[in-house]
Order: structure tokens, then C-alpha cells, then sequence
DNA sequence: TGCACGATGAAC
DNA sequence: TTCATCGTGCAC
């Protein structure tokens, strides 16, 4: 399994998210690889996009965000859910892409669609928070057999408070496939 | 030290 | 439309 290098997270966040369609999210539990094929992401561009964690501050909590490319941001979501991001660009630039849908390709069990949902069938929780995903842990991989996609753009999910970067065409997902979100 | 609320999901 | 459930961030 080709597994994705640095230098694919250290770009532009919406070609990161883009991009993130169609490849593999790997999670290692008890030795066994849980594997989920990304259908959906949504890109949360830095302190200056109002729907960004990052866009109130530097803190303990989004200190990963602010950090370097290719680590894992993982947050608790009303009290039980958890979500996952992967941090983009350049050290000191507070950007990431949230993982909202994978479609299941190996070992995994449960519903995928929703960002909570994929994190409870892929075994992430905030444990994850700061994982190094060029490791061996948790990392994000070439899928075996690449298929060619239609790209679907959409205003992101739940964060209506953002004024007029709620509007803005920061979720992506793959045509037609059966595994996205639904909202 | 207290408290309002959220990048959700499921039930009603 | 309501509710579960709790860490975070900010007000006091």
C-alpha cells in the first residue's frame, strides 16, 4: 500500500480535499487494518475562515491544527462523537480538512456516513489528536485501483454562525456515491 | 468556578 | 424539532 508523503498535506487545503476523494483512510486496531475508502471532506481554510476552530485562536485544543502538515486533528463533538481532520499546509498556518464519509473496503464494521460515524467505525477518538499519519497508526493511502470521480461542491455542514464563509463551497463530495452524508 | 454551546446523530 | 452528553472557551 502506497502510503501518502508529507508533501501531499503540505499544499493548498481545497486541492488537499479534493484530492483526498477516492483515497484510502487506514487505522490499525489490535494489529488489524481497518480500511475506508474517503467519499467526502470538507476544507477549513485558517484563522481567517469564520467556520474554523482555528479562526478563534491558537489553544490547547486546535494546537495541532497550527502545527505541521500530515498530523491528525481529532476533537469531541457534543459530548459523544468524535471528528477527524487532517492538518494542511505549511507549519504555523492553522488549516485542515474534516474527513466527513468513508465507504468501507476492508474490516470495517457500522455506518460510515457523518463524521461521527466514521470515526466510531474506524476506531478514532481523541487519542489520535497529534498522530502522525505518515506512521503507522493511522495513515492515508493510494487506493489499490483508482477510479476516475465526478467532484460534487456544497456549503459545509453545521456551521451556519460563520456569516458569509458559510456559504462558501468548502465541502466536496463523490458523485452519486451511496456513502455520503445525508443534510 | 460557572456556564452556554457545538464542524453530530437518532428519535419523535 | 428535540435530546443525549461533556470538553472547551470565555465570562464573572
Amino acid at each position: 500500500m502506497e502510503r501518502l508523503a508529507r508533501e501531499f498535506y503540505d499544499r493548498d487545503t481545497v486541492v488537499v480535499a479534493k484530492e483526498l476523494l477516492g483515497k484510502w483512510l487506514v487505522r490499525v486496531v489490535d494489529g488489524v487494518e481497518r480500511v475506508g475508502r474517503i467519499v467526502e471532506t470538507e476544507a477549513y481554510l485558517g484563522p481567517h475562515d469564520l467556520a474554523a476552530h482555528s479562526a478563534r485562536g491558537r489553544t490547547a485544543r486546535t494546537e495541532v491544527m497550527f502545527g505541521r502538515p500530515g498530523f491528525a486533528y481529532v476533537y469531541l463533538i457534543y459530548g459523544m462523537y468524535h471528528c477527524m481532520n487532517v492538518v494542511t499546509e505549511r507549519d504555523g498556518h492553522a488549516a485542515a480538512v474534516l474527513l466527513r464519509a468513508v465507504e468501507p473496503v476492508r474490516n470495517v464494521e457500522g455506518r460510515t456516513q457523518g463524521p461521527g460515524l466514521l470515526s466510531r467505525a474506524m476506531g478514532i477518538d481523541r487519542g489520535m489528536n497529534g498522530c502522525d499519519l505518515t506512521g503507522d497508526e493511522c495513515f492515508l493511502a493510494e487506493p489499490e485501483v483508482a477510479e476516475r470521480i465526478r467532484i460534487v461542491k456544497r456549503p459545509r455542514v453545521g456551521v451556519d454562525y460563520a456569516g458569509v464563509w458559510a456559504k462558501r463551497l468548502l465541502r466536496f463530495y463523490i458523485e452519486g456515491n451511496g456513502f455520503v452524508s445525508k443534510r
